[in-house]
DNA sequence: GCCAACGTTGGC
DNA sequence: GCCAACGTTGGC
């Protein structure tokens, strides 16, 4: 597998099911990656993700965790205006518009995996066991190398 | 529900 | 700047 171009990164973002599937990606065709509160997170989206940069959507906080399809970066970072929202949940009183302390991008779903790739095939296969994913797991953004990445889609295809 | 691993906050 | 106490995430 080629990447489409060289400057390109690849992520992988996470997301409870319960609060925003895969399958709402790709009813919403696109949305907007609100609600990052962790700086590791946010210098990511902030200084490191552009557009066409290529994510791996992960589904966490269920009995099998996994890898369930492929997004698309199409926004640069803009500030994360729920932050000024006094009613929102996303409420930072520590953000203003002057001065953003969260930022979010807009995804767009490219395609569902054949197969889902299960946080514990990931952790099975040594050649991953350098992935973020497995040695911090609590990072919601995080940066994955093109070779984790073609692993991973591999795995998601091979049956 | 438990707990490990991180993060954040605030006193000093 | 250190560290204790507390909070959050997420796998199991």
């Amino acid at each position: 597998m080629k990447k489409k171009c060289d400057y390109m990164s690849y992520w992988l973002f996470k997301s409870e099911p319960s609060d925003y599937s895969f399958e709402d990606l790709i009813n919403d065709k696109e949305t907007e990656w609100e609600g990052i509160r962790n700086y590791q997170a946010r210098n990511f989206i902030r200084d490191k993700i552009k557009i066409g940069d290529e994510i791996l959507f992960y589904h966490s906080m269920i009995s099998t965790p996994h890898v369930v399809g492929i997004a698309k970066v199409t926004s640069k970072a803009y500030p994360d205006f729920f932050a000024l929202d006094k009613t929102h949940k996303y409420y930072d009183p520590k953000s203003s518009e002057e001065n953003p302390r969260w930022f979010m991008v807009d995804i767009k779903a490219v395609r569902k995996l054949d197969n889902i790739v299960t946080l514990k095939s990931i952790k099975n296969n040594k050649l991953l066991n350098d992935m973020v994913l497995v040695n911090n797991s609590r990072l919601s953004i995080q940066p994955v190398t093109d070779e984790e990445w073609e692993l991973i889609i591999n795995m998601s295809s091979s049956r």
